[in-house]
DNA sequence: GTGTGTGCAAACATTTTGCATAGGC
DNA sequence: GCCTATGCAAAATGTTTGCACACAC
């Protein structure tokens, strides 16, 4: 799993090279944050982790790194229901999203029944889609 | 259509009395801009159009009074990509949207099979849906 | 050395809130 | 007349930006 994250900030220093970007410290460092949560971390959660290796790292800084990232398809930005944006890498293969309402958690699943079933439903209104946001707000069953 | 929104605002007005709410100059004239308004507005749009109408009311106000008539169950709140919240009179008939985004323009639509599959879904990850969000984000065919 | 990236503080956009007063019932 | 609802200004929240300096290349 160590191995994994490597392969991973490797990915995103590369996408940063390739577009002719300095690796700058606290990039490195917000890079390594990302490729090791499981979780899709916001702004504040990166920066405290980002603040916990090197305090001089700012919030600005994260959310500028984020906006670069984003632009340079490493990673997706979601908002979900009332919360600050969250973000994800974006390893290439679309998903949707259910977020456990009571603990945070974010559960990603695919259904390419339901992705054909919309660009029908678009289709037949005479639009084509280009981007689109599925996000189910749910409980565990059995609980409450 | 004048009397479709005189229906209208007898409903909002129903259900404020009935949570025995006071029926001020403010709600009244905020209640009327929702009732014609085809459209999905922001808070803005709808401070905008009151402040034409009475020029005391205050943006405060019509926050205030969004979130009673959504605690109400008589609007629903959208938050689309990027925009800020949106309202639209809760007529109880689920449906998800498909936001033009070069005009901004709301498009209703629903679909009983992407529902299901939805159920099916989290089922299947050992969840129960609360809530959903299904927006589709799309342009017109043709154009451009 | 040059220019991009940074920290800081201030600005921004949206929404909420405390408080004294106005106005529905 | 009582008590809810209001206006105003201030705060809160999340995010962006201007500026002078720092540091990756």
């Amino acid at each position: 799993m160590g191995g994994e994250n490597q392969a991973r900030i490797a990915d995103y220093e590369a996408i940063l090279r390739r577009s002719g970007m300095r690796l700058t410290r606290p990039r490195k460092i917000i890079i390594a944050i990302l490729a090791e949560s499981a979780d899709h971390p916001d702004a504040l959660e990166i920066f405290r982790q980002a603040s916990a290796e090197d305090t001089s790292v700012s919030l600005s800084t994260v959310y500028r790194t984020m906006k670069v990232l984003e632009e340079k398809g490493a990673i997706q930005r979601h908002v979900f229901e009332g919360g600050p944006a969250r973000f994800e890498p974006d390893r290439g293969e679309h998903h949707d999203h259910l977020i456990d309402i009571e603990t945070g958690q974010v559960v990603e699943f695919r259904s390419d029944r339901i992705e054909r079933l919309q660009e029908e439903i678009a289709r037949e209104l005479g639009y084509e889609i280009v981007s689109h946001r599925l996000e189910l707000y749910a409980k565990r069953v059995g609980k409450n």
